[in-house]
DNA sequence: CTGAAAGCGCTTACAG
DNA sequence: CTGAAAGCGCTTACAG
């Protein structure tokens, strides 16, 4: 199955592989006579020509591939940010690679590697704990790169994000004015930066509120279990108005199963808020009130500003943050 | 950041660049004298050498690239396969290239066309309606192809699947020993081979009963609110013994918000069994009972049924059947 | 308007 | 044990 290549063409048309080259690549308006241009065209279409990339990339140093490295793809978030980045790649003539580190350090380093021997023009990144190293390398040796959802602290380099520890915020707000007796926060025991501003967010607003605040914190693995027993513990249904502010997508869904476990009814006994979607909430019997990160235009900008630094263009590092928003449903009252 | 090359390499060493190709490849038995062996590992550990995969592509005119083409990676099923497709391609030292073609015939075809410009080594696939023309297409080419879980019913390739006919009848086996007075086959009304083998092995086997059955077939597209309006329509549970078998998770996801919101209870008012898994299936109140396809095997068996192809291993064009499992909890009584 | 030629970064048969 | 050289399939400045 040896391939046509424009060696053949260029034979069966009688003309150079230079001028196959130029009728094949160029647009309309170019130096290429008509008849030689149609000829080609028709020979190509003939045989069922396919560029071969690998070749065309060795010649230009671009490949043309970006690299998308996620912190899970299996969470809905994550998958469905993917989706939107390689609508908008795609767009711009780039060809998506996918790798999902599952928290690991390790994973994720050796996706950068992988991504680099590929020869991707960029990557898009959310960094992971402990992988610094690995993002500050590849800084070094000048790699185009974003980050997205996630950021890094320590290490300078653009990023696309949201205003976590604002909307946490204004989840409390929404929350207090609901005059509350108790609120409970649930979220990630983790150094992770992103999750720290929305815990701090949580923090501070209701600091400076008389409401009394729990917390239950968890790893980043095997949830469930975690959030089941820290519920147990904390969440007490005799009356009193409480509120459950889950984190994330996955803490909520946890989170639902132990109501749906406990015959605990939402809002009924207890209102609920949740950070991000996912499909599952279509399985909770009360729709869910939760903030919506604009996936979409986040997408767009992390795209668009690789493809900057990819073509050269001065990005900076700063970070650019995206405004979330509370979506009202009717989980909480 | 023009990357350090083999020939930058050659030159720090004082050596030709053929030696050095061949220290970087090689294993420990080589040819090469160990004191310039050493000196260029020093080397290239010190510069942080990448190789090229590209240049070596180009050159050996093998990527160690493979395409994977799903129906739709939102569905658990797909995800999940996509997973373990790119741990044994890895073992094989592939790379995995995914693409999703929602359903759609030209998404399909683009994708195909996709992988061939980026030189992908062969392509294992999950084939749409009305794909036939495309892979029929890489089969002229003799593309080395692998069709996964869906068939094609009249092209000559090898493929993976499950004995879904026969699995079908085992639940019917299985619930006609519940004495169900009545059973309903939730299904999309679709003429793909694997999902008609579904549909006829529960025909085939209720033919042969008393049970009355009855069938609420919809779209592959927006199946909620066409399941809520079927089970609305079909399902009475006024103490007769009713059982709903849901020959999808998406089926079983959708069928069961309608439960939820219709106060339907698992398995006091109706029994319910699904096929496949899904993580939203731990937000049902009841572990339901359903069908489960070895992933993991099938996996690693169309990865070696791919790498046999590549490597002009004659394979044959049969399909593999893998045997499905009915998995027993909690939601049939 | 068209072609000859160099070169992208590798691998590998061949020669020594 | 090591090197010179050809070549994978393209692109593109240069010459005509």
């Amino acid at each position: 199955m040896k391939r046509a290549s424009i060696k053949d063409i260029a034979k069966m048309a009688g003309v150079s592989v230079a001028t196959v080259s130029y009728v094949l690549n160029k647009k309309e308006g170019s130096r290429i006579g008509e008849a030689t241009r149609v000829k080609i065209l028709e020979i190509a279409e003939a045989i069922n020509y396919i560029p071969n990339k690998i070749a065309k990339s060795l010649k230009t140093s671009k490949s043309k591939l970006i690299g998308l490295i996620v912190a899970d793809i299996s969470n809905d978030f994550y998958s469905g940010i993917a989706r939107h980045i390689e609508d908008e790649a795609m767009k711009l003539g780039y060809t998506l690679l996918i790798g999902s580190c599952d928290e690991n350090p390790d994973k994720f380093r050796k996706l950068t590697e992988l991504f680099s021997e590929q020869q991707v023009d960029g990557m898009i990144i959310a960094p992971v704990i402990d992988s610094d190293e690995a993002v500050q390398k590849m800084i070094s040796d000048q790699y185009p790169l974003v980050t997205l959802d996630r950021y890094l602290t320590h290490v300078d380099v653009a990023g696309i994000m949201i205003n976590n520890f604002e909307v946490s915020g204004q989840v409390c707000a929404f929350l207090a004015g609901k005059k509350f007796d108790e609120i409970i926060y649930v979220g990630y025991d983790t150094r992770l930066p992103h999750l720290l501003d929305r815990q701090t967010g949580f923090e501070k607003y209701m600091a400076e509120t008389e409401i009394v605040t729990r917390k239950v914190m968890v790893g980043l693995h095997n949830i469930a279990a975690e959030i089941h027993a820290g519920l147990r513990e904390n969440l007490v249904t005799d009356g009193r108005r409480t509120a459950v502010y889950f984190s994330s997508n996955k803490l909520a869904v946890a989170g639902r199963s132990y109501f749906i476990k406990e015959n605990i009814r939402v809002p009924e006994d207890v209102s609920v808020i949740a950070f991000d979607e996912t499909e599952a909430y279509t399985l909770f019997p009360t729709e869910i009130d939760f903030v919506k990160q604009p996936l979409k235009e986040m997408a767009g900008a992390s795209v668009k500003l690789l493809d900057d630094q990819i073509n050269g263009n001065p990005s900076g590092n700063e970070r650019t943050v995206f405004t979330a928003e509370l979506i009202h449903k009717k989980s909480v009252r």
